[in-house]
DNA sequence: CAGAAGATCTGC
DNA sequence: CAGATCTTCTGC
């Protein structure tokens, strides 16, 4: 699903315009599976969305500071997840560089997960809210998603974790090269 | 109940 | 490289 997601289309439908970011890197968390998962230690009040039924979002709060977004994939009660780090901004840039303050071009509007929900406008607020009909936020693909997929996928372990983080467990995804994904740290 | 660490980013 | 400062977990 994280693989999936690579080469879609986040929208944003805000009352003044839409923002669109293409996703350019993701990763994978696996719930109950995989101890760097928020969901690991089960429901908690924070991450209650997670163990919702899929299509939705999750939002939290990370080191008190910058909000991330994931999009719930697994069934009811099966906290799986996909983390959105990066986008190519595609629509309302002009916006997003407003929510972001004053940064030129599109290499650092939404280049880390952080930037991303604050390029878009998401907050925890938006836990929980639905990306299937009717929404004001959902994903879709175009003519371009396939030819990002087809371009090349890198696939790395995940970024930022103390845990889970083998050698095996390579769930971040990144189209190749692309200069809006999140810098090595 | 206090302290520490965490799926981060910015500015010094 | 330190700081911001919310949520959760650990140890006493």
């Amino acid at each position: 699903m994280a693989r999936d997601l690579l080469g879609c289309l986040f929208v944003v439908a805000h009352a003044d315009g839409r923002t669109v970011l293409r996703l350019v890197e993701t990763e994978a968390y696996r719930g109950a599976l995989d101890p760097g998962s928020h969901g690991y230690r089960g429901p908690r009040p924070r991450n209650l969305s997670m163990f919702g039924p899929p299509g939705r979002l999750y939002v939290y709060l990370s080191y008190g500071v910058h909000f991330c977004v994931n999009v719930v994939c697994g069934q009811e009660g099966v906290s799986e997840a996909v983390l959105l780090r990066a986008g190519e901004p595609v629509a309302g840039v002009e916006a997003m560089r407003v929510r972001r303050g004053v940064v030129e071009g599109n290499r650092l509007v939404a280049s880390g997960p952080g930037r991303l929900t604050q390029a878009l406008g998401i907050t925890r607020e938006h836990d929980g809210a639905s990306l299937l009909r009717g929404g004001s936020m959902w994903c879709a693909r175009d003519e371009a998603t396939e030819r990002f997929q087809e371009g090349g996928i890198s696939q790395t372990k995940r970024i930022g974790l103390a845990v889970g983080r083998g050698d095996e467990l390579t769930w971040r995804f990144v189209v190749a090269g692309h200069p809006c994904a999140s810098r090595a740290r």
